[in-house]
DNA sequence: CTTCTAACA
DNA sequence: TGTTAGAA
C-alpha cells in the first residue's frame, strides 16, 4: 500500500510530461477536461501530474496513434478499470478460500488429535497433548 | 521563462 | 488539434 502512493504522488509539472511523452499541452489539458486524468494541482493552480497520470497518458497516446477517438480511449479506460476492480474481488474470494480451507485443516488435525488422545497408542500422550493443547480450547 | 484559461484570421 | 493573447 506504500507503493501505490509513490506512484499516485504529484510530482511533474505540464513541462515535462509534454517532453515524456511527446504530447503537447493543449492535448494533456483537453484529456484531462475530458476526465481521462485528473493532476493535482500546486497553490498557483499549476498540474502536478504523478507517475500513474503519465503512464496513463501514453496509453491514452497508444491507442489515439491506432485511429481510436477519444470517446473510445474513454470507453476502454474505464472497462480497463472495471475488469482491475473484478480482479480485486477475485482475490478477496480466493483468499477467502484458502482461509477456509486452513480451518477445515485445523478441525481435522483437532479430531485427530482429539481420538490419540481417547485412544493412545505411543507412551507419550502427554507430551503430545502439551504441544497441541491450544487446540483443545473449547 | 513556464503555465493557465479562453477563444478563434 | 493548433495557435494566440493576456495574466499569474
Amino acid at each position: 500500500m506504500n507503493d501505490e502512493m509513490r506512484r499516485n504522488m504529484p510530482l511533474f509539472p505540464i513541462g515535462t510530461v509534454t517532453k515524456l511523452t511527446d504530447l503537447t499541452p493543449r492535448q494533456v489539458r483537453y484529456y484531462e477536461q475530458q476526465g481521462l486524468i485528473q493532476p493535482e494541482r500546486t497553490n498557483g493552480n499549476q498540474r502536478l501530474f504523478s507517475f500513474n497520470d503519465v503512464e496513463r497518458l501514453f496509453e491514452i497516446k497508444s491507442l489515439i496513434e491506432k485511429g481510436i477517438n477519444l470517446a473510445g480511449v474513454k470507453e476502454m479506460l474505464q472497462k480497463n478499470h472495471q475488469i482491475l476492480e473484478a480482479n480485486k474481488e477475485v482475490e478477496k474470494a480466493q483468499a477467502e478460500v484458502v482461509k477456509v480451507k486452513q480451518e477445515l485443516s485445523e478441525r481435522e488435525l483437532r479430531r485427530l488429535l482429539k481420538r490419540d488422545l481417547l485412544h493412545p497408542k505411543l507412551g507419550r500422550t502427554s507430551e503430545v497433548y502439551g504441544e497441541f493443547s491450544r487446540f483443545f480450547r473449547n
